[in-house]
DNA sequence: TAAAAGATCCCCT
DNA sequence: GGGGATCTTTTAT
């Protein structure tokens, strides 16, 4: 996918639909890695992704809704194929791909993408304050690709399955090397191997 | 009612 | 390698 295809809108015609998320998220986990995250909201941005963790409802000792819906997780328990943003240590916000069937609280935390288009506005965005951000830096974190994109709590339940502002679409790509791991900054849960990426991908935040 | 922890990041030593 | 920023939710008195 190059620039010139992501300002034609190329990908609108390859967004991912609802029944791709209408599954367990260790199931939909692994096959987000490749995937495009596209922001159509003014100039264009998208990352492919390459670092995903799953987090699976009220058996999950790691995820928020361990303890059922609360006013905080509501988009976790609604329907697949929508964006579930939080706020973490009161300054950061994480984005996640809900998914299974609306109830069970499953949803995808995209962790870290590699830059394809808008990445002039990325590097803005990183560096407000002053301060230069590498190319490889402006997505490698849970955090870092909401400040790159501009996403935050107001995108909280967005439609992930229509074009138009945030979408996630399939062009085709596949990762060689797919590799799995425990989960990043938890400390429940350590045991499940619920964390995939693409192994010596620059834009991972971990190897 | 209070305290601590939390799916993080950045700057300092 | 360690701590501070900053606030919501959860767990303990």
């Amino acid at each position: 996918m190059t620039a010139q295809q992501l300002t034609d809108r190329r990908w609108a015609a390859r967004v991912l639909q609802p029944e791709f998320y209408e599954r367990p998220a260790t199931e939909v986990a692994p096959e987000l890695v490749g995937k495009l995250l596209v922001l159509d909201d003014g100039p264009v941005r998208a990352g492919r992704i390459v670092e995903v963790e799953a987090y699976c409802g009220e058996g999950d000792p790691a995820a928020h809704s361990r303890s059922g819906p609360t006013a905080r997780n509501a988009t976790m328990f609604g329907p697949a194929g929508h964006l579930y943003v939080y706020l973490i240590y009161g300054l950061h916000w994480c984005a996640n791909a809900v998914c299974a069937p609306a109830g069970t609280g499953d949803a995808v935390l995209l962790r870290a993408l590699e830059p394809v288009g808008g990445s002039e506005v990325m590097t803005a965005r990183r560096g407000a304050g002053g301060r230069s951000v590498e190319f490889s830096e402006l997505c490698s974190g849970p955090a870092k690709l909401t400040q790159a994109f501009g996403i935050d709590g107001s995108h909280d339940g967005a439609d992930l399955t229509t074009a138009g502002g945030l979408s996630i679409c399939d062009d085709g790509w596949s990762p060689a090397n797919l590799a799995q791991s425990s989960r990043i900054g938890i400390s429940r849960g350590t045991d499940l191997l619920w964390r995939w990426y693409v192994a010596g991908n620059a834009h991972v935040s971990a190897p």
